[in-house]
DNA sequence: GTCATTGCAAAGCATTTGCAAGTCG
DNA sequence: CGACTTGCAAATGCTTTGCAATGAC
């Protein structure tokens, strides 16, 4: 990763390597803001313009994918950066992946369909998780009809 | 549609029937805004916040798809309320979709391999559409490696 | 007549931008 | 040194919310 960006002429800076060590260590997807705090751990003054410049830049150099949401922060993946399927709970908004070396075929089949020329795809599967699950459950039964897809 | 709503309880207003009407003309899909305007044609007084109800409102009730974009308006359908594939092009915004009855098995298959009890799900395409492609491949040769997903 | 709905304006929020100060190469 | 980066603050743009006035049932 930092290859990427010494090699292109990008400057590695302190700030820049801690962010690249966080996307690259967290086992979750984290936001703009949590990559921010954790930086922030070593860097204190750092700033939010710095983070989102530099998650753009590694975006662009195609080493994080970038999950985006309307009504919630975009996540963020360093150790998965090829488009592949997420689980969105859409109760406690915890995701989780699963590989699926057949979606990209998926997703060239459905271009071509349509005369597009394909560029990148995005599988988004949004439901409860285990744990959630399980709490609706003990909590009764009132709730069950009313799980609301947002 | 009209049903959905008034079976429920909600009110017919003159101002959500004109909405209802819009999104199921719409060819394409339709913003927020657009669907403002559109309104305004015959209620010039309309505002924003109305649209805004009236969608979650269908929404909710399962009558409407709702498209989230984090760096675009949101994009609604109200032709086929069902999850389905959907291309976007990345030059000019254009949406196409179309069928793919095995999507919702895939889905379905995906959220049990984890746990999940599936709700929903969502397959966004990205790339240029045949419009753009024949564009950029007129304008030179330059711009080829250029594409940019954002 | 009531209460859901409307329309306007103001608030919210993640992300982007402007710019002076700082620093990597 | 010079250009790229940083960090702060202000701006953006879509969507949501607050609230008095309105009108559907």
């Amino acid at each position: 990763m930092v290859e990427a960006l010494a090699s292109r002429g990008h400057r590695v800076t302190p700030q820049r390597l801690a962010i690249l060590e966080v996307l690259a260590k967290s086992e979750g997807h984290p936001t703009a803001n949590q990559i921010l705090r954790r930086v922030q751990r070593r860097f204190p003054m750092a700033g939010k313009a710095t983070v989102y410049n530099t998650i753009r830049l590694l975006k662009d150099l195609g080493q994080v994918l970038e999950l985006e949401f309307r009504d919630a922060a975009n996540r963020y993946d360093g150790n998965m950066p090829e488009p592949h399927p997420h689980l969105v709970c859409t109760r406690c908004g915890r995701i989780d992946e699963v590989m699926s070396p057949s979606l990209h075929e998926t997703a060239s089949r459905v271009a071509d369909e349509v005369g597009y020329e394909l560029l990148s795809h995005r599988f988004d599967v949004y439901g409860l998780c285990p744990s959630c699950r399980e709490e609706l459950h003990r909590d009764g039964d009132e709730v069950k009809g009313g799980a609301v897809v947002r």
